[in-house]
DNA sequence: GGAATAGTGTCTCTAAGACATTATTTG
DNA sequence: CAAATAATGTCTTAGAGACACTATTCC
């Protein structure tokens, strides 16, 4: 952190800074030129021991984008690179502890995972996984990637489209390739889903 | 916070010296003992103005618990006392910035109630404000005051009760003035609610 | 008996889950 | 036409909200 800076600000400073997202504030929608990432703060980690050379205290971030750019090296992380999650939370079945991630980091990483996963159940906030304009389609397969199951199509449609707020037609449709066209969307205003969209259980 | 302390371990200490309320790790139920608070980190507060003395970054913690014993003066807050939370979050007519609380604490206060009226949604932590052993009566009284609202006593009891894991009953009853007497519940496992308690739309 | 509180039952309606069908494009 | 994807419709069922009634105590 910087002198003048806040957390929020530090944050989407060093996220710029590795991998040239730009973080816009929470609460007010992805911007049109797109490329806004939603920011905020997940949590602080301070146990004495998690990083044994000296006393560490992290303020986590978690960020949400609908495009990966390049990351830049330099800065503090030389080595920024995109991975899916499951590369760093698979349960290592040996049971010992030696992750591929440093310290407390995998724990850091599967409290943002889980943040994710229970955020997009009661908000708007999947759409920040989408581009300023997306189809059904698009947004159904953001839930099924977070949360990793299969859903519906037709219940999915009929859900999303019937919650006010959540989705406004632009009017415009895809060209695609072998299939209907789908009409586009953008964010609606409404950040709290009511009722909420529940993951199914296991 | 001391040399080898973690942010809770830190937070349970100064709850317990400025209150007496000692803490039990969340996921854990409360004790037998009675008296345990449920603890949790709420946030981490950092803007460089928000202390204008000097830079200060503050980690806020929530703690639930269902008695006020009397707060202990000494320590760093010499003027620590129980209020309830509306002293501090009415709006001010005048519109000026001027509350009672210091610096950002009450926005701080107004997330952390935030944070207990959508978490009892979602989980059984609204037990954390009852004794060990609580009738269903109670617990909805704990319901209504945290979201501020009434809530009907039939349907109340239908949800909680028919809600697996929720509550067991302890198979005694109270003595009451004036009334039919009321079983007695303790918590039971199950720390997710599902489906949820969603508190009635304004 | 009357007041007070606890607990059960019934009806209605919303919404989720399962599943079939129609619509519109490309090749 | 076939294949692919999008969108709408129907039926069933779980669960929330509204409300009436019964049960058990103290006065």
């Amino acid at each position: 952190m910087r002198a003048d800076e806040d957390l929020a600000t530090a944050a989407a400073r060093e996220l710029a800074e590795e991998t040239g997202l730009r973080a816009h504030d929470p609460g007010e929608p992805a911007p049109e030129s797109g490329n806004g990432a939603h920011l905020e703060q997940l949590g602080t980690y301070g146990d004495p021991k998690r990083d044994p050379r000296m006393r560490v205290v992290s303020v986590a971030h978690l960020a949400l984008a609908p495009d990966l750019p390049a990351p830049k090296a330099g800065g503090d992380a030389n080595s920024a690179r995109w991975a899916p999650v499951e590369t760093f939370l698979e349960q290592d079945p040996e049971g010992d502890q030696t992750g591929p991630l440093a310290f407390d980091h995998a724990q850091i990483l599967a409290d943002g995972v889980e943040r994710a996963r229970s955020k997009i159940e009661y908000s708007s906030l999947a759409t920040a996984f989408c581009p300023p304009e997306f189809t059904v389609g698009e947004l159904r397969r953001v839930y099924e990637a977070v949360w990793g199951v299969a859903l519906d199509p037709r219940n999915f449609h009929r859900k999303v489209t019937g919650t006010p707020g959540f989705l406004v037609p632009t009017g415009g449709t895809t060209t695609r390739q072998g299939g209907r066209p789908a009409q586009l969307f953008r964010a609606g205003g409404a950040t709290l889903l009511n009722p909420p969209m529940l993951r199914p259980e296991v």
